[in-house]
DNA sequence: GCAAAAGTGTTGTCCGTACACCCATGC
DNA sequence: GCATGGGTGTACGGACAACACTTTTGC
C-alpha cells in the first residue's frame, strides 16, 4: 500500500491552544475564556482555535494570541523585538482519542509569557475572558479520586495542559532570561524579583537576588532612568539584555 | 459560526516521527531508514508513520519504535520497567504548510533513547535501516547558504527535527538521570561516563565523574557484581536508581 | 522621625575542578 | 613488568546563603 493514499489515514482536526501566563499581584495567573457552547458550556477553557489552511503552527498561535490579548509575540528564535512583545514557544501536543467528545482533535499547545496587561481584551468567539490565578485553575494534588465531579474548573484536558505550561515556565526561568518576558520594557530589579517570587511561590533574598542578576553579564542592561513607583529609595531601571541563557542558573529554593 | 462545523476546518494527516538515539563506539548515533518512494526516494529519513484512528500519540510512537527496533519503551511518567526499555518522550510538533509536498501533514516528533543494540531490525515499510552518527546527518553549521542542493542528507525537515532531538538529549542528561537509558540494564561507571562523553562530544575527568555519580543519592544502585569487559581493574556493576532528577546537575564543560 | 525599598560588604560553607596517588586485572 | 581502566585523597577557587549595614525616597 502507498502510505499516502488519502484513504489510508484518518483525518484529524488540528488546533492550537494557548497557555498565556502573567504575574499579577504577586501571583501567577493564566488567561482563560468562558465557553459559550457545548460541550463544557459555561466552563473556563484555554484560548485557542483551528489551524488554518496554509498556516504554520507558530503563526496560528501568534494569531490567536493577538486576537485574545492584542500582544505582538515574537518567535523564540528571533531576536527580541522592540514592541511590547510577549514570549511564545511551543509547549506540547495533546491528541488522546477521547479528549474532545465530538471528533478527533489534535491540539498543539503553546506557552506565552506576557507582562501584566491592563485588562484582558476578549476577542474572537469567546464571550468573556479573565486572568485567573493558576492555583484556582489547577486540580488540588491531594484530592481523593472519588471527589465530586467538578474536580477541575477547566474544560477538556486543559487542566493538564495548563499544569504542563506552568511547570515549563517555572523551570525555564531558572536557567534562561525568560522572566523578563513577564516585565514591561523597563523594569527594576525588585520588579523582576517579584516575578520570580510569583512564579515560584517563594520568597527570595532581595540583596542576593540583586547581586545575582546585575552580576550576570548580558542579563540586564541599565536604561539610565530611575523610578520610585514601588516606593522607597529610587531604583535603577533596566531592559532585558541580549543573553538568553543564564549561567550559572538562578537557583530555586528547595521545596 | 460553530467552530466545530466539519466544513469549517481543513483536515490534516497526523504522523509520528522518531528520533531514536544511541551511543555506539563513543559517538552519538541516530536511527534512519532509507525511503523507498517519492518524494526524497533513496534519501535517509527518520522512522515514522501515521497515527491510527483511536490511537493516542504516545501509543503510536511506541508502536513505531517497536516496529523499527523491537524495543519496548515505557512512558516518561511511568516507573522504569524491568524490560530492556528505552526512554520515550514527546519532542515537538512540526506542521509547516509545505513540509510535505503532497499534502498537509502535521508530525508529532518523539525522542527515544536506546542502549547500543546489536543491529537495527528493519521493519514496516522501510527497506533498510541503519545507525548513523549524528554529525553525518546534521547540516554543517558554517555551510554557505548557496551551497549545492544536497545540503542535508535527510528528507523533508527531518534534519531540523533531528537537531532538535539531539539538543534535547544533550541538555536533558545534564539535569536528569536519562543517560542510563543509553546503557544496558547493568553497567559500570565508566560505561556511563562514555555515554556522557559520546553525547556531549567532550572528555570528562574519570575520577570526578565517579565521585559525582556515586555520590548522588538515588542515581545508581550497586547490583553486587563486577566486570572486566572494559579491561583493567574489575569495575562495580550498577543499575539505574529511582531518582529521575539530578540535583545538583551534571555540569557540561564550557564549549 | 519612621517606614519602605534599594543597594553594598562580609563571612562561612558547599561543591566543582585539577591533579597526585593507589588498586586490581590481562598480557 | 607494564598498560589499562577503576577508585580515593586533597587543595584551591567560585558561588551561594545568611546576615549586618548604609542610602534615598515618601509621609
Amino acid at each position: 500500500m502507498s502510505p499516502y493514499d488519502p484513504s489510508a489515514f484518518p483525518p484529524f482536526a488540528v488546533t492550537v491552544d494557548l497557555v498565556v501566563l502573567t504575574v499579577r499581584r504577586h501571583a501567577l495567573c493564566a488567561l482563560v475564556v468562558r465557553r459559550g457552547e457545548q460541550p463544557f458550556q459555561g466552563r473556563w477553557a484555554l484560548p485557542g482555535g483551528f489551524v488554518r489552511e496554509d498556516e504554520d503552527l507558530g503563526a496560528a498561535a501568534r494569531r490567536e494570541l493577538a486576537e485574545e490579548t492584542g500582544l505582538c509575540a515574537h518567535d523564540a528564535g528571533t531576536p527580541p523585538a522592540e514592541t511590547s512583545g510577549a514570549h511564545l514557544e511551543q509547549l506540547a501536543t495533546y491528541g488522546a482519542p477521547g479528549r474532545d467528545p465530538r471528533m478527533r482533535v489534535v491540539s498543539v499547545a503553546h506557552l506565552a509569557l506576557a507582562p501584566d496587561l491592563p485588562a484582558p481584551r476578549p476577542g474572537g468567539d469567546a464571550n468573556s475572558a479573565r486572568w485567573a490565578p493558576v492555583e484556582e485553575l489547577l486540580e488540588p494534588e491531594g484530592a481523593p479520586p472519588h471527589s465530586d465531579e467538578q474536580q477541575t474548573p477547566l474544560a477538556f484536558d486543559h487542566g493538564r495542559i495548563l499544569a504542563d505550561g506552568v511547570e515549563r515556565a517555572r523551570s525555564k526561568i531558572e536557567y534562561s532570561s525568560l522572566a523578563t518576558a513577564f516585565c514591561p520594557p523597563e523594569f527594576t530589579v525588585g520588579e523582576l524579583r517579584r516575578v520570580y517570587e510569583g512564579v515560584w511561590g517563594v520568597a527570595l533574598d532581595p540583596r542576593n537576588f540583586h547581586r545575582k542578576v546585575t552580576g550576570t553579564p548580558g542579563f540586564l542592561v541599565p536604561s539610565g532612568g530611575t523610578t520610585t513607583r514601588q516606593g522607597g529609595r529610587p531604583a535603577q531601571l533596566f531592559r532585558a539584555g541580549g543573553a538568553t541563557l543564564l549561567n550559572p542558573p538562578m537557583l530555586r529554593p528547595e521545596v
